[in-house]
DNA sequence: CGTCACTTTGAAAGCTTTCAATAGGAGTGG
DNA sequence: CCACTCCTATTGAAAGCTTTCAAAGTGACG
């Protein structure tokens, strides 16, 4: 089947205890077969209206996930981050184009395939439920940050979210464009641009280059954010315990 | 509109009832053999926080799901009507409250028996995903909305939506307030007014009642909206063949 | 028929956008 | 190594859409 002995490369949700011995399967490990593929930035893993074809697992860059309405206004419902599956919340066809931000390796695994596994596997299936619950929750995170959230607010909101995701100190980055930013955060891009400098003419955030900021004072930028921001929760429920039985 | 064919008492796989033989259990028929309960308008289902108890199958009236931030703005995340379930795409608490709008009939089931039910029925399972595919892809057009669309679309695509589920002809009702709609739409209660005062005076709807309206000029209306809203969808994928093997 | 809650309407203010110009950075070629 | 070009980001100023604040209107109910 699938070898989840393998080095673990990616942090998967045991990535913590090297020595558990009897580690149940991972959704991530489904992947580990597969090749590693690489796309460039700009380039799609798939269109909106497409059939809905393979699911895939980033392990490197940012993918942008987005859709376009028919007069041109674009709205990026999500990024998704190594780490993250990409493609599994669609039934017939993909209701959004995936693409690459940066330079993206990931690997791709065959839709009817990777759900035909999941049924058959009883500790598969509360992760596919767990995942799907997640994907809810950042949506509705994100509806109300859309409907009732500042511009300011947006852009800390966002910055916070990256600093969670990230883990690795108060230098984030952000290998994005402005107008990804804005698409996202339902602004324009001159608006975050504006509240970027905002933030770092009051000392909060200190640009570094384009594509990076350091958090110079997470407390006050977590006040601006206004919302329980607190304690770091990405890719928790995949490893909490599941509601669903067994 | 989705008329569960009355007469079916049985809830489980093994179903044995006049007509339809050999129809694979729903979701739904989960529910049958719960007491129907009432809910007072303004009454909560359940609330933010709390530790997720059971799910909900509502059978008449309609439920605003929302969240509030600490400062008291309040996003309404959706409405729920009759023959959607609600409060499945939780883990260990509810995200969100969940109150009557109206005068509320739901049935419920507790969580774990829900899930173990579920687990247990391969015919069931992609059902459950299915309906999370559902939620997911409403709250992607939301967000869509939200962060793209103006506010006169915005009241639009919302009357559309309702146009689509009642599928009673060009008379909608809208149960809830104009706060409601400006909490779901991420507008003010007088700017939906005005809009809906303005669509009206262009004579592409008549108001009713205050919670009724009658869409004259369906194709203007879909124009303004903007998006392919055209075909109706409603709960469809419950039912559509899903990708799910078995 | 008065009260209360909700909705509509008006006018001014405000935040974000739009339009336009300037600045900054990365890559290329001389 | 520097000049040049292109693309993205920043900044400025005006316009615009939505909100805010306030008042008037409407309908249900006792």
């Amino acid at each position: 089947m699938y070898s989840h002995a393998a080095a673990y490369a990616s942090r998967t949700s045991s990535a913590a205890f090297p020595i558990a011995a009897e580690r149940a399967p991972t959704l991530r490990d489904l992947f580990k077969s597969q090749p590693a593929e690489t796309f460039n930035p700009g380039e799609a893993l798939f269109w909106e209206g497409d059939k809905a074809g393979p699911i895939f697992e980033v392990l490197e860059g940012a993918v942008r996930v987005y859709r376009i309405l028919p007069d041109g206004r674009r709205a990026i419902l999500g990024f998704v981050y190594p780490g993250d599956v990409l493609g599994v919340s669609f039934q017939n066809r993909y209701l959004v184009t995936a693409e690459a931000v940066n330079k993206v390796k990931a690997r791709r695994f065959a839709r009817e395939r990777f759900f035909a596994m999941i049924n058959d596997s009883p500790p598969l299936r509360p992760q596919l439920f767990a995942m799907l619950c997640d994907e809810m929750s950042a949506a509705q995170d994100q509806m109300m940050l859309l409907g009732r959230q500042t511009a300011e607010e947006r852009v800390v909101c966002f910055l916070l979210a990256v600093h969670r995701k990230s883990a690795r100190g108060a230098e984030i980055e952000l290998p994005m464009s402005r107008q990804d930013m804005a698409d996202y955060l339902g602004l324009t891009m001159e608006t975050v641009s504006r509240m970027m400098t905002s933030l770092a003419r009051r000392g909060l955030v200190a640009p570094g280059s384009r594509h990076t900021v350091t958090l110079r004072k997470l407390e006050s930028l977590r006040e601006i954010a206004g919302r329980g921001e607190d304690e770091p929760e990405a890719q928790v429920s995949l490893d909490r315990r599941a509601i669903w039985p067994n």
